[in-house]
DNA sequence: GAAGATGTTACCGTTCACGTAAAGGGAAAT
DNA sequence: ATTTCCCTTTACGTGAACGGTAACATCTTC
């Protein structure tokens, strides 16, 4: 089995391969989103390796969400994770026993961009909703005609069947 | 006020300019949509003139939503219309009065493919819930927090104007 | 110490869904 | 009659999001 590279590398790390295989995105993918600014590796060690963690794992599956379910391009995407990674610095700044005020306004950024992706993604399931509804719709009205042209069918059958 | 090309044009029936400052879809991508097999006007005049008519308007934003909400690319939707297409060819058979087994038959297809897309709009509608779900906790808690620094702080600026 | 697996950068290629001229035609308005 | 629209085809360009490959480094294993 392959393990870490020089130095003995911390458990709790994956390299670039195994973070592909654990998510199903493609290690090109994965430079290529660092490359944007929207994933990066929690580290860099000096032979250029990319070291993740399990939170970039769920970033990744995070990042997937944005991009299929609502559209988001790359560049809204890290603007979004911008924002939330505001969140975590609030975190750090707490512990690190930061002003109260300043940790106020992180905050208050946090909750607007929240938000505004609660307001997109409101938008976006009432949309999928109504489309829902009208395909619904005309599924019921092609099972109801089904039925009809089953029921005729069967009559002529019978029809053929027992003339007279 | 420009009307029709040569022969008088039927006033039900629209040029490409007039569709696309409808629906807001350029002409270039109405075009494309044609090439790629997906929208086809009603009529090509001898001129080379395109001309739609209120079924391809509902039909263009039907597109958007599919490529929008469910994230179709136009081959998928080109299938997809085509099996619907194929209730409008129903409803014709059914009026030139074809066999029933033979109507029967486009009936299923259609009723297939719609159960088919019905499927993928419910997992889509499942996981953006789920999705906005989990944004809403966030939420939550992004707001509980800001509660209890503004509690802080206020109680700070309180003791701060009445020491002692 | 050679092979094999996994990583790196660098760069070019590709697909999708259009955008953007360029060059021209037919009908309508002035 | 000429200007003005709106349309046509043809063809090349573009941005986003990767894919693929070459050339090289590193580390483990045989």
């Amino acid at each position: 089995m392959t393990t870490a590279p020089g130095t003995i590398l911390d458990p709790q790390l994956l390299r670039i391969g195994e973070v592909a295989k654990r998510t199903g995105v493609t290690t090109r993918t994965l430079r290529y989103w660092e490359e944007q600014g929207v994933l990066r590796p929690v580290e860099h060690r000096s032979s250029g390796e990319r070291l993740y963690s399990d939170a970039e794992v769920d970033r990744i599956t995070h990042i997937r969400e944005l991009q299929d379910l609502l559209g988001f391009t790359l560049a809204e995407i890290r603007v979004a994770l911008d924002t939330e990674d505001a969140i975590d610095k609030l975190r750090s700044a707490y512990r690190s026993g930061a002003s109260p005020t300043r940790r106020r306004a992180l905050l208050g950024d946090a909750i607007a961009a929240n938000e505004q992706l609660l307001e997109r993604v409101d938008d976006r399931l009432e949309r999928v909703r109504a489309f829902r509804q009208s395909a619904a719709e005309k599924a019921d009205r092609l099972r109801r005609r089904a039925r009809e042209l089953d029921a005729e069918l069967e009559g002529r059958a019978s029809s053929t069947r027992t003339p007279r």
